[in-house]
DNA sequence: CCATATACCTGGCAGC
DNA sequence: TGCTGCCAGGTATATG
């Protein structure tokens, strides 16, 4: 589910709302994909300072420490000042007194991490081979076409990989790479400099107007509101297989790479 | 170092 | 209805 645009999206929604608020209790439900790497009682007495993001992880800033949180493929958050009972999906709570974070997760793909410090070896292991972030005004496309040219690998798995540029999922890969006008098989390494342009714009412009349309709902991603996204519903590629191209009207196709779908038009994006 | 396959887990849906 | 097989937004890890 979640790609850069519904991690940002789920990082404002709750944001300012956590700042500040002191850790009363926390609750782990069923195993997520790593174990929490502390007693969830530790960090009891803790306070949350703020909440950022790399990549698709969320960083929970506390006044000692920090929790990653990643969510997977199905997770999503709730802040609310108070909680029903857990349900079955429902794998941790962080009890504060400004409300409770609930990480819902059926598929259990996601993860809270305890790490001491950003810098420390469990925090590192996670974020240090993420590439660079599309949207903070560190993305230039002089880096990102040589870190492109060391790639032999089609464009679309070298974007969902993350080493290159982070955040760009399996949705907005396809979409990006539309916007670009770029065939998702083409060789990174190939790329000539004008589609190496096109597709830095495209990158940047599609995950702003994601995040600017409350992400992608696909099945059910909501905010840390409940709230759902939009940006599905203006999808140029992604889900449209068989489907007149937008632009030219030419049938969407789909094909496989990488066990993952990619959808392209034939006539838009030529190789 | 690089590229690709595999594993993790649950629910929804098409097809029979 | 109920079963089976396949598909789904991610990514560390193993394998070649």
């Amino acid at each position: 589910m979640p790609e850069l645009p519904e991690v940002e999206v789920t990082r404002r929604s709750f944001a300012e709302r956590i700042a500040q608020a002191r850790i009363l209790a926390m609750h782990m439900g069923k195993p997520l994909r790593w174990p929490l790497g502390v007693s969830p009682q530790s960090l009891v007495g803790r306070t949350v300072l703020g909440v950022r993001r790399r990549g698709k992880y969320l960083l929970l800033d506390l006044d000692e420490g920090l929790l990653l949180v990643h969510l997977g493929m199905s997770g999503s958050l709730n802040f609310a000042p108070r909680q029903d009972a857990a349900g079955p999906h429902d794998h941790m709570d962080l009890v504060t007194d400004r409300g409770v974070l609930r990480l819902h997760d059926p598929r259990r793909f996601g993860a809270v991490v305890w790490a001491s410090s950003q810098s420390a070896p469990e925090a590192q292991k996670l974020l240090s081979h993420l590439g660079v972030e599309p949207l903070d005004g560190q993305f230039e496309v002089a880096a990102f076409a040589e870190g492109l040219k060391k790639r032999q690998s089609a464009i679309k798995q070298v974007l969902l990989a993350g080493d290159v540029v982070v955040g760009v999922g399996n949705i907005y890969a396809s979409e990006c790479l539309f916007l670009a006008r770029i065939r998702p098989t083409t060789k990174a390494s190939r790329l000539s400099r004008p589609r190496v342009e096109r597709l830095h714009a495209a990158i940047v412009q599609v995950l702003n107007r994601a995040v600017a349309q409350g992400g992608s709902s696909l099945k059910d991603f909501v905010n840390a509101e409940g709230r759902t996204g939009y940006f599905q519903l203006e999808a140029a590629v992604y889900g449209r297989a068989g489907e007149p191209c937008r632009v030219c009207a030419t049938p969407i196709k789909s094909l496989l790479q990488g066990q993952r779908s990619t959808f392209f038009c034939p006539q838009c994006q030529k190789p």
